[in-house]
RNA sequence: CGCGGGGUAGAGCAACCCGGCAGCUCGCGAGGCCCAUAACCUCGAGGUUCUCGGUUCAAAUCCGAGCCCCGCAA
């Protein structure tokens, strides 16, 4: 078994945990995971994913709230093994094991780097992504590549759909990928750093639908964000969650809601969003027939 | 005591400010119309108006306390 310390907090990251354990390749001396966060209406702490289910199989847990001047108390070993962890390693950790540290990284590198590649390409409405399998160096996502597969997106997959797949796949590049590399079968190729773009971080207010946009851009929003931020438009000074969404070919000024056909659309600069499942402030979530039953006076107004 | 919305029939809402037989859309049941229907018409069942207390001739509505749900913030 190769003796790793893995990093990762969010849900793609427990994703690929658990198919590490199983694989029954490594032997894993470490999970090194955020702290828990306070989360919510009552500001309760949180375990990340990644430690529910390194709690689960027995692993070893640290949670430093920063990795600066922190020192791992782990014994010699081979990798460092780097998904989704979302906080900055110093290169002395990195350089910590006898091989260095390798990320999982789910886009076709050097093309997004940062922190938000799955979901940049469901908002950008690209037709292929991929993950790639790189040595970490200074630089964000920067490093040389040991392994990259293409995979190609459906129209119909959204983040979780999306992330679920490539979550599969990074797993089985994972496997495979790491023992040729430790017995130098691979040569790393340097990335192209002219050809690299890259995705920032998703906040709040990306989440915000401005219906001046077209309704396949709006639909792609939605694909991106729809685990989080989630998207959004304002009504009458209330905000409206929109749960979910189709786009369909459909006429309306943009922003103004229309109720036909037992249906809800919005209209948009080209095309309709229809309404599918939303959320009010204040009120739960609601599918739209239930919302035609009771805001049928909402008819023409216009999101704002 | 962070800010705000809310709890009314199986669902979603109205009525609350300004107290007076609790209403609308959908669903459900029965009947009718129709070649036929998820369409249309008629009738019907279904409520402790979240709980407890107070004010009043009278409380969903006003006052007080509590429980629960949700949006924001962090």
């Amino acid at each position: 078994m190769i003796p790793i310390v893995f990093f990762g907090t969010y849900k793609f990251a427990s994703a690929i945990l658990e198919s590490i354990v199983r694989s029954g390749l490594f032997e894993i001396r470490a999970v090194i995971t955020q702290p828990d966060r306070p989360i919510g209406r009552h500001q309760e702490l949180q375990k990340s994913p990644v430690k529910i289910l390194a709690e689960k199989h027995n692993l070893t847990i640290e949670q430093p709230e920063s990795l600066k001047g922190y020192t791992l108390h782990v014994a010699p070993y081979t990798l460092n093994i780097v998904v989704e962890y979302g906080l900055i390693i110093p290169q002395g950790i990195l350089d910590s094991s006898e091989r260095g540290s390798i990320n999982i990284h789910p886009s076709l590198l050097p093309k997004y780097r940062g922190p938000s590649p799955i979901q940049s390409v469901l908002i950008n409405g690209d037709n292929e992504t991929g993950v790639s399998i790189m040595l970490m160096d200074k630089k964000m996502d920067h490093g040389p590549i040991l392994s990259q597969k293409k995979f190609s997106i459906d129209p119909a997959d959204t983040y979780t759909t999306l992330a679920d797949k490539l979550s599969t796949l990074s797993a089985e590049m994972l496997i495979e990928t790491v023992p040729k590399f430790l017995n130098g079968e691979i040569e790393p190729e340097v990335q192209i750093d002219e050809n690299a773009t890259f995705c920032k971080i998703l906040e709040k207010d990306d989440g915000l639908v401005d219906f001046e946009r077209t309704a396949e851009e709006i639909f792609n929003q939605f694909r991106g964000m729809i685990v989080w931020p989630g998207i959004h438009a304002y009504l009458e000074g209330k905000r409206m969650k929109f749960l979910d969404i189709r786009p369909v070919d459909l006429q309306i000024a943009p922003g103004v809601i229309k109720i036909q056909d037992e249906k809800v659309s919005v209209g948009c600069r080209t095309g309709s969003i229809e309404l599918v499942k939303i959320q009010m402030e204040g009120k739960k979530p609601m599918g739209a027939p239930e919302f035609i039953n009771g805001y049928n006076k909402f008819n023409g107004l216009k999101f704002n």
